[in-house]
RNA sequence: GGCGCCAUAGCCAAGUGGUAAGGCAGAGGACUGCAAAUCCUUUAUUCUCCAGUUCAAAUCUGGAUGGCGCCUCCA
């Protein structure tokens, strides 16, 4: 069955053809790197994350492109408030950027580039725009001719009547015409700027993604993708400044995402009303905000708010009770081995059914919703036979559920979040543990319950869970 | 003003023509010294409203209402 993806450009679900057999190319616009990213940041982060996870898992060879924007407006400005040099600090919010994708369990992409590092190309770029008679030069500015571009406006659908309205000429600028748009920008006094065939300056906001695409995926690639407020003016002018620029199709498929609200509103840096991920996840696991995005489809708009976090977690810790309980009675079956039940059949039908629900959801649009309830069934279904009480088995049985480990492991590879993440505890822990639980195995075995239920509560705080169950008591350490 | 999106239970959320997935919270029960975890049962005769098409609509069409986004930096 084939991957069916949304195309903003088509304004619908397509079959996805890669441009060349087995490969998948994609391009994902990065954070400017100002401030510290918050949780609007971090959704297509995680979608395209969950994207470029499953293309693998199906099989393909996936270029993963993400950039960053290391010169801008907002950094020079930021720079002079910090008083830091606008390079500096940059960097610094590329580091902090990493530290957080890493807690959401975000892989590395294949290439990260940055604007500053790839000012030659861009030049290159602009100069075949301006040969092409789609730019023009004035003063040291380079602006992008609408309208000697055919296709503008094809992604977001606007007609350039109707754009005509809002746009507007900044003070300062010399545009032939208001809804041009510029590629290059003439050096001001203090700020970072390189030599050009135009004199000093630095390159326009569009321009670089255009150029660092093309460089690392070629004139035509698979996917691009981005957040819903990127597709105008952003990406159709990507699209104006690729096409112009290299006479073909730039991108196949365009994928964005929805937004994050708060009370319903667009969180976002201007409106101030946005949380920074590293707040959340001082509160949250990572794994847990993950989740919390995973649950609603990567196009619907989700509102944030903590209680919808701390349904998040409640939900995952299902799942991971679930990943716990399989482990521990495989261990339990290995030390006291009995004979295989009629459970049997229906353990090892399990992984193959919730493997084919699993992909047909994420196959139709990345329905990553319909793909953990998927996960959810089988949490239902394992439980249920394992928590019978005469239930037993042997090594096929053993056998049976380690493939439904296996199968949480495969699952993972794609979400990132279905394999519980143990606190480490180091051997004295261990040890010390193993004494007080015994202590406590005595208290209870003496009927001396508030000695037993003085040592739980008394662990509590410190992470430490414990549960007596039908098995036995055991602990466990949370976060 | 132009363009576009959305409306499903207390909350989150899937479902785009065949009679409402899943999760959280709630209720009752099982298990338990208690708690936790888990299991069983239960929670929308109905999908914002009105009209239409159809044997059949949450799903398609038209309209109304409400909410959001883009058009200026934004994920």
């Amino acid at each position: 069955m084939a991957i069916k993806l949304y195309n903003t450009l088509r304004k619908q679900k397509e079959e996805f053809v890669p441009v060349e057999p087995g490969k998948v190319k994609m391009y994902v616009c990065g954070p400017t790197t100002y401030n510290y990213i918050h949780l609007g940041n971090a959704r297509p982060i995680v979608a395209f994350d969950i994207i470029r996870r499953y293309f693998r898992y199906r099989g393909f060879d996936v270029t993963y492109v993400q950039n960053f924007t290391d010169v801008d407006d907002k950094i020079i400005n930021r720079a002079k408030e910090e008083n830091m040099d606008p390079v500096a600090l940059a960097k610094k919010y590329i580091e902090a950027y990493f530290a957080d994708a890493d807690q959401l369990g975000v892989l590395r992409a294949d290439v990260h580039p940055k604007v500053t590092e790839h000012i030659k190309e861009i030049i290159t770029m602009v100069r075949r725009i301006i040969e092409r008679d789609l730019a023009y030069e004035v003063n040291g500015d380079v602006y992008f001719a609408v309208r000697q571009f055919p296709g503008y406006g094809k992604l977001s659908g606007r007609s350039l009547e109707d754009m005509q309205a809002g746009a507007r000429i900044a003070v300062g600028e010399q545009k032939r015409d208001p809804l041009d748009f510029a590629l290059w920008k003439a050096a001001k006094p203090g700020e970072p700027a390189w030599n050009s065939p135009w004199g000093k300056g630095r390159p326009g906001w569009h321009i670089e993604c255009s150029a660092m695409s093309t460089k690392y995926l070629g004139e035509t690639f698979d996917i691009h993708g981005g957040g819903a407020d990127l597709i105008f003016p952003h990406h159709e002018n990507e699209i104006a400044q690729s096409e112009g620029c290299n006479g073909v199709l730039s991108v196949k498929y365009w994928l964005h995402n929805g937004f994050i609200t708060i009370n319903q509103e667009k969180m976002s840096k201007s409106l101030g009303n946005f949380f920074l991920l590293r707040d959340i996840l001082a509160k949250f696991p990572g794994p847990v905000v993950r989740f919390y995005l995973m649950n609603t489809h990567y196009r619907s708009p989700l509102d944030f708010d903590d209680q919808k976090l701390a349904a998040a977690e409640k939900s995952l810790q299902r799942i991971w009770t679930t990943y716990r309980l399989i482990a521990e009675k495989i261990a339990g079956l290995e030390k006291a081995p009995g004979s295989d039940g009629e459970d049997l059949a229906t353990l090892k039908e399990l992984p193959e059914k919730v493997r084919e629900n699993f992909i047909a959801a994420m196959d139709d649009d990345f329905n990553t919703s319909l793909a953990l309830a998927a996960v959810f069934d089988l949490c239902k279904e394992v439980n249920t036979l394992l928590n019978q009480r005469d239930f037993q088995g042997g090594e096929e049985t053993i056998k049976a559920l380690q493939a439904i480990l296996a199968l949480f492991a495969e699952l993972d590879a794609v979400v990132a979040v279905l394999i519980p993440k143990e606190e480490e505890t180091d051997d004295l822990t261990q040890d010390l543990l193993e004494i007080i639980m015994n202590l406590r195995g005595k208290a209870r075995s003496a009927k001396d319950w508030p000695t037993a239920d003085y040592i739980r509560d008394a662990l509590k705080p410190l992470g430490i869970i414990i549960e007596d169950t039908p098995d036995g008591p055991r602990w466990k350490k949370e976060k």
